[in-house]
Formats: C-alpha cells, sequence, structure tokens
DNA sequence: TGCAAATACTTTGCATGCAAATTAAAATAG
DNA sequence: CTATTTTAATTTGCATGCAAAGTATTTGCA
C-alpha cells in the first residue's frame, strides 16, 4: 500500500473518465445534426434493434438509468422520435414505440459509426475489438 | 454502411459509457466513507501529487471541465479540504493549495486503489496495463 | 502608449447519472 | 381473500460535463 498506487497516471478510473468523456464529446456533433444528445441515440438504436419494448427492457438493454430514462423519453416523445404507451396487460409497464421520424432517422444515423471510427488513425479494428473485450472484463468485475 | 453498425453490441462508445459508469459507481461507496465525490478525489489525487498549482493546471491534469472544475473546488473549499489564493503576479490566476486537513486525507485514500483493483477477478494487471495504454490512444486519436 | 486579442476564471442553462423517496399495480404469502 | 412484498415508473435533490456568455487581467502589436 504505497502512496505511488494514488498516482493519476496509474488510475484505470481516469482513462475510462477521459476516453468515455472523449468519444461521448466526439459524437456531440454528428449528433446535432439529428438534433439527438448521446444518451438519446444509445435509446434510439435498442429501439432500432428492437422497437416497442418496455422502458425496464430499455433500461436493462442501454444501461441508462432508470431515473434519467423518464427524463430522457420524455425529451425524445416531445420530438416526436417516439411514443410511451401504456400495457394493458400490466398497467404498471409502459412501452416505448418509435414513431415514423424516429424510425426514419436511422438512415440519418447510418453513417455516424463510420465518422467517429475513421478518426482512430493509431488503433486498428482488432485493436478496438481488443478493447471491447477488455471493457466487457471491467463491466463483468465491477457488477452491473 | 450497414445498419449493422448501428448495434449497440458494437458501439465502442457504449462500452466505454458502461465501463466508466461501472468503475465510477464503483468508487462511490469507498468515497462516501471520505465524504468527496469522485471527481473531488481525482482533484485530491492531482493535488496530492503536486500541490498548489494554478486551476489552469488543476484542469489541465484531471481533463475536468473548467466550469465544472470552479464550482468542485468551491464545494471542496467548503469542505476544508482546500483553499484558493490569489496569484500576486498574475491577478487572473488562483493557486490551489490543500489544507493540513487535505493532506491528511491521502492517508485514508491509500488503499481504496486497492479495494477497487482486488475486484479484478476476470482480468489480471497486465491486462489492465494494456487497457490503459489502449484507452490512451482512444484519447490521443480523439484529440482531446 | 493605447487598444485589440489572448488568458484565466466564473456564471448560466441544459442534460444527464445516481440515490432515495414516492406512487401505482401486480404477485405472493398466510 | 387480505396484508405484505415486489415490481415498474416517476419524482426530487445533488453533483457533474459541457457549451456559451460574461468578467477581469495581461499580452502583444501597431
Amino acid at each position: 500500500m504505497s502512496f505511488d498506487q494514488l498516482k493519476l497516471k496509474k488510475q484505470l478510473c481516469h482513462r475510462l473518465y477521459m476516453a468515455s468523456n472523449s468519444i461521448a464529446r466526439a459524437y456531440r456533433e454528428p449528433l446535432s445534426a439529428l438534433n439527438i444528445t448521446y444518451p438519446q441515440y444509445v435509446v434510439m438504436m435498442a429501439l432500432w434493434e428492437q422497437n416497442e419494448i418496455t422502458i425496464a427492457e430499455l433500461v436493462a438493454k442501454t444501461s441508462i438509468d432508470g431515473g434519467a430514462m423518464t427524463q430522457i423519453l420524455k425529451k425524445m416523445a416531445d420530438k416526436a422520435l417516439l411514443e410511451i404507451i401504456k400495457d394493458e396487460h400490466d398497467k404498471r409497464k409502459r412501452l416505448v414505440q418509435l414513431t415514423q421520424q424516429g424510425q426514419a432517422l436511422k438512415q440519418e444515423a447510418v453513417n455516424i459509426p463510420n465518422q467517429i471510427t475513421c478518426k482512430f488513425t493509431s488503433i486498428d479494428s482488432e485493436q478496438i475489438e481488443q478493447l471491447m473485450q477488455l471493457l466487457d472484463l471491467v463491466v463483468h468485475d465491477l457488477g452491473d
């Protein structure tokens, strides 16, 4: 237990902090063209994969906080990207459904991943794959 | 440009998002014992390494937003962890200086890195090193 | 010397992330 | 079948992250 461990340069947490903020910042420009924020984009990706799911499922898929999700969905509903519908079978639940506009946005978003990827000049796709696997281990070990 | 690229599972950004939030969450408990938040901890680590630096230097070291930094330092000053002193040579600048209490907190924090590290059961120290290097490349490529 | 441009911060407004309290409805135990 | 517990969401309060506007100061340059 040396003080050396407290050096900022040695902290995985700080690397993750910087990398996560960096990449979220990188998305901000392309996403502002679609008039959505980064977490809203994550919600859209989840819904493009599987439409009409409950809020709880959306929370599970995206790892976005439930409390935040309520607010995010409300704003997205205001923008007419989706609708929040009551589940008749279980009145506690709500189903999230993309609107036509929400579905259509997928066309405009399809190039965004590339726009980000092409910024990676010192890291190849194999390393990115490796990075993702390591990040999965981190998330796994820390327990979601 | 396939829609496949929009799958959440393929997004590095989302992995980073989850991993960064996971680890910040993991720090929350140990840090609450010290009555500080995660970004405040980052500021403390920076100051334990080098005391009495300007706010701009602190921002550069920590990558914390300048606007947020003002608020964070104010709260830390309220907690008597540090003092913000005017630089007589350049009245635009302010120097941040740890108090005795701030210095002393280092003793209580010294074990925190281990508390986190020991949660990593499926990832060894070599992989963590590798992960940090890859994250550095990401930050580098995206330009801070 | 005098003024525009660059610095160093602070302030403000908006969008989360998160914990904790709250509400409503469904599942379960007794 | 009723009381308790669990589940699904919303609400609230606090702490950022970030962009943009505002305030001093200091530089730099004509």
